[in-house]
DNA sequence: AATGAATGAGACTTCATTCAT
DNA sequence: GATGAATGAAGTCTCATTCAT
């Protein structure tokens, strides 16, 4: 009996887990088919038959279409930033911001997907994409700012690390898009585009001195 | 005589003429469309409505829609190269670089369609956007090697350039969509914006030197 | 009550039910379009009108209109052997033969719509008339190949009785159009065409001494 | 100036001439396009552009598309009616049919068009078909009454003659559909088809006799 | 008589969403 | 909550025919 319940566990969930469940294949069934086919092609249908699930289940669990593919990229993205953060260390703030630019396209590598949900999220998910780009700038605006209370930046307004880091993000982007993609998968960014990016960083934005005095 | 005969030219146009301003109708027509609507909203019952041709029409110039969007951007760009040349003056280079960056703006302003034609035709035109990347960063990576050979850039190589106008390419794109874009129309961009991408120009690309009045 | 279940059996049926008899529907109007206008006019609005269901409806069950097009025929054709099959006695075989030419003419008769759909298959449903073609063949090769172990038929060869089918079902729609064809209906076949293809047959495939009355 | 007036002759036709010219290359541009892709496939277009011409002037020449496709079968019915005929010998009434047969399959060959042309006909240009019909069946009836005539043939009603004429005809074109097409182009028609068919005349319509009094 | 761009009706098909079971 | 058939609006494209040049 004993037994029976811990099978019941798995396959027998309470109404609120099965509804979490449910929701959580169709998360991942959009995952999937935005990833491969691009928001164009993720019709209810396609997710649905993905998910394993009914179309009109769908409905069930989002009011419509757009809801869907609006929450996809927010979720991912936070997804992103813990990532990131994991992989960034205590160095010199200079030195960090290669290591999160090197930690964006190892992400991408690791969820494939993702390259493909943020870039047509802008145009085909885009208050799912504002909602990402919120909280993304939000967060790295505070990290510029903690180099600058270092001293590691110098000479840059509140405003102007706005605009720094939606450049940022601008070239991140094109990058992915220009380095990463291929036939099949995602492949490393090469070693000169990271050497560039490190100049542009080191001389443009951080201080030069950073660099030396590390210890 | 001459006169009545060149306002002949406009009234009564040969079947040529006739052809090639039936064309330009739909173009125009495509470019208000796509520009208001977007790509995804831009149906040939739109297009052709706007340009006040019937629908089968639109299909003795275009293979198909596709066709039609693929060659939007291309042709707009070309316009964007010639406006921002004409506003690109004789100074250093480093300052050059900011001149086309404003000019950039000042296109937008003036072409308000191109923003969104630019941002979308990635998605939704993607062999016209790889044609346009192909035109600008031909002449990006021309213009950054000259300025290399007239020493006003150092220690940076070819495959690095091509990075480079990549990523700037991708903080334009990105900073048009945050600061240009409003409710109705595009509207100029900030002056902080301006000075971040100068610092990061002059120090991170340019030689210091450039600038003669940083102390 | 259980006389009143089995009504409701027919006015509410089941998920399954529905959807076979929607499909069904969908057949029935079918044939009532292109036995009246041709396959070339059987558009999918009109066989979903005649059906009274919507033209999206149409797409659950066939994959597009060639599908339910290509099946037509085969359908009709199953009917058409288990009619023939009843009308024909266990005479003897060129008797046989005759009955069924006739039972032919009758169904054309019984299912005005067979004479078109069978007659245009060939040009706008290649593949359903080639499978129809393959069913009637078989049968009929069969039916020949008894008649001759019976000693009915001698002198002809298997490879011969492929062609003599192929020529038989060619006379048969020939004669189908040209004397069943009317105004409004079909109607049926003169005498002389029967006594035209008795004789050709009694005496060009069967034995003269199956017909026992002839002197 | 003779030279030059001769080149004239073949290079400026009357305007009687270019207007025959021009609609024979229509006719022949049918014939092409019918055969090669069917009535279905024929589109005005496309007929136009095979003939060298544009599609405007093919309604100076035929009132409608239906015009031209009517025409195409009973034109090219008279030269296959010239070619039988030019292959039949002088032999037994029996024997003469057997060779009409046969040079049906060979004209089949000599213009591989015609099968298509023929066959798709009654169902893309019925009044065309119904014209070539009359045309054939006329002929082929006058024959079988000179044969009856002749004594090679007995105790058939003009009646069963109009039947066993259809009969003939439609044995043939599912004889050729059957045993002629091919992947690229038109093959002979196999040995066993033409003997069943010499059995079935031989024994069915003429005297027996008749085969073995043959000088 | 020749041209070929323009027309617009109509065909097939897709798909987000609804709703009865 | 799950199901999946039904819906119908909307989209792309074809093509016979017209007509001004």
């Amino acid at each position: 009996m004993t037994e029976a319940r811990a099978t019941a566990k798995v396959t027998k969930l309470n109404r609120v887990e099965r509804n979490a469940w449910t929701k959580q294949k169709i998360f991942e069934a959009a995952t999937k088919v935005v990833g491969k086919y691009g928001y164009a092609e993720a019709s209810v249908a396609r997710i649905t038959e993905q998910a394993g699930v009914a179309q009109g289940t769908f409905y069930n669990h989002f009011e419509n279409r757009q809801e869907l593919l609006d929450q996809l990229l927010p979720k991912i993205g936070i997804d992103m930033v813990h990532f990131i953060r994991a992989r960034t260390g205590t160095a010199h703030a200079a030195r960090q911001e290669i290591e999160r630019f090197s930690a964006f396209f190892d992400f991408i590598r690791e969820v494939p997907e993702f390259l493909r949900i943020l870039n047509e999220a802008e145009f085909f998910a885009p208050s799912g994409y504002q909602k990402h780009l919120d909280n993304i700038s939000t967060a790295y605006v505070r990290i510029l700012r903690r180099a600058r209370l270092a001293g590691a930046i110098e000479d840059f307004s509140d405003e102007e690390f706005e605009a720094i880091v939606h450049m940022l993000m601008g070239a991140r982007g094109y990058l992915s898009r220009r380095y990463s993609y291929s036939a099949d998968g995602v492949t490393a960014v090469p070693d000169h585009v990271i050497s560039a990016y490190r100049k542009l960083m080191t001389r443009g934005l951080f201080n030069a001195s950073g660099e030396k005095t590390t210890p």
